[in-house]
DNA sequence: TATTGTTATACTCTATAACTATA
DNA sequence: TATAGTTATAGAGTATAACAATA
């Protein structure tokens, strides 16, 4: 069979639109399943997916931040967040507390376990990081960090 | 309560690692996700997802192809890449057809109200993409597209 | 033996809707 | 009324394992 690969914009013509390659979408979506992979590989000793990570960063970045806060800053809705801090409080890695001065809200704290386990996911994104940027200059990643910025601010 | 992006880089001394925004993977992972929203309102109509899209996009391109290969362009496995032709069979867009040449593989073809789907389809990726791109210069989009490659190729 | 497709199964993320408590 | 949390539910993507058919 020929290497699909060398087919290509066969229906360039039919649309106003090129071939699947020129979609910077489709090329965000790859980019991010082969972080989403390579993060899980490296992850799977620590057991923790990309979003916990990130919930028990954020939670350690701002003690006492509410999961509606969480959930604004990783872009999830609060049943979404619900779930991933469930998951993480179940593990004993955060605990809810009634905010003081709002009673609407739960203000989140890391558990000394879940200090630990930030410490050793740190380590492991560093790694994970190295890998990623690898591939790039320091100005392209700053470049490339900024672009994406504009894309999810 | 406090302006929450006010209040950065608190743990950065405490590890080898800033903070949670400059994490490559992260950005990624947030600008994947709001193209991901973004698209999902842009076709809710349609009620196609991305790798559906993707899917029927490369089948259209590459009349013929295995699943395996798709999946290969996709970055899908084989279980993956089933789950979504299947979905795709069902809902009468393509169909399966033994391969001649190699028995073990399955040969995917649009059928014709899969290449009615994929132009509007089509047609509905250019508006969104015309969103994703009206905040950078044809060059910057460019240089995007290339970074963007170096990590998923 | 290796490859491809298939089936079964399970987990995560995402989202919507409806309900409760608080502001 | 609006906001925050909660619960229930469902769909989509991802992945592993095991099996059958074909190379």
């Amino acid at each position: 069979m020929a290497n699909p690969a060398l087919i290509r914009d066969k229906d360039a013509a039919d649309s106003g639109i090129g071939a699947l390659d020129s979609i910077l979408g489709f090329h965000i979506r790859l980019a991010h399943g082969a972080v989403y992979r390579h993060f899980n590989e490296a992850f799977a000793e620590l057991e923790l997916t990309q979003k916990q990570v990130s919930v028990l960063w954020l939670v350690s970045d701002r003690p006492g931040i509410a999961q509606i806060d969480v959930g604004g800053r990783l872009q999830m809705d609060r049943a979404t967040t619900m779930t991933i801090v469930n998951r993480l409080q179940e593990r004993g890695y955060l605990r809810r507390e009634r905010s003081a001065s709002d009673g609407r809200k739960q203000a989140l704290y890391l558990t000394s376990s879940g200090e630990t386990a930030l410490d050793d996911a740190k380590r492991c994104i560093e790694s994970h990081e190295t890998w990623l940027k690898s591939r790039f200059t320091p100005e392209e990643v700053e470049k490339l960090v900024e672009m994406l910025s504009r894309i999810h601010d």
